[in-house]
DNA sequence: CGGGATCCTATTGGATACTG
DNA sequence: CAGTATCCAATAGGATCCCG
């Protein structure tokens, strides 16, 4: 059954009935497959302080300031399955750990930056409606 | 202020091009902030759903398919907290109640296609990274 | 230095029953 | 139709101790 609603102005974002007619199911949707393994409280601030330089272990913990210790080595090891970034071990002594993006994880930054862009110029108007909505 | 190579002396992330200047502590992060209220699992996907129309509360129920009533309502009342989303009752009987993206809503579209379709593009690669990652 | 292992709490989200 | 209310299971995430 064809959608009889007009498209969008600009075609963004796939519909839901194309993603569908496409054989994504709820159990096969890239959306869920991919996003929600980044969708959790670091991934993305990880892999933002990333985006210039590698980082060793004990750096990503002091620029990240309150992720815990378990979370930062649990996020970490998420992002490398995923191959957005890789773990490079220095056999010095102390041993030395550079985490570093990927080319796939690099390539994911403009996408991100789109939102983060929209993010900070829309943080006002968010903390409005926030207020309008709890006062009411 | 050109950029440097060794970290920043203060434990502020930077973020993505244009706001890479701005620092920004774990209490004031726009990314933080923002987008912690639209990571979580039903949100990306209401919004796509409401992208080309309004939708009632059952037709998103069966356009989403496997989401619990107690999660729509749920994730549809922080949407609309968070501005992004309008929610209009119709005093039919029964009633009616439509939910549409707002300006703001409508505004997030294109920063989101851009993860999207970077989901997309790189579902393939990402299976092939976590079965070599699995297998190591 | 870079973790692993364990314990614990908080939060998320599903199932079900009920309502105007 | 569009929710609310309640109970419960699963998960996320922090704190702490330990080790090569």
């Amino acid at each position: 059954m064809p959608r009889q609603t007009k498209a969008p102005p600009d075609p963004f974002l796939k519909s839901l009935d194309d993603i569908r007619a496409e054989g994504f199911s709820p159990d096969n949707c890239p959306i869920r497959d991919v996003m929600s393994h980044i969708n959790d409280k670091w991934s993305v601030l990880i892999l933002i302080a990333l985006q210039d330089r590698p980082h060793r272990f004990g750096e990503l913990r002091r620029a990240l300031a309150d992720i815990s210790q378990r979370m930062l080595t649990q996020t970490l090891k998420g992002l490398q399955r995923e191959g957005l970034l890789s773990r490079t071990v220095f056999p010095t002594t102390p041993p030395a750990v550079e985490y570093a993006l990927t080319p796939l994880g690099l390539s994911l930054l403009p996408a991100l930056g789109a939102v983060i862009r929209w993010a900070e110029a829309n943080q006002a108007t968010i903390h409005a409606a926030r207020a309008a909505f709890d006062e009411a």
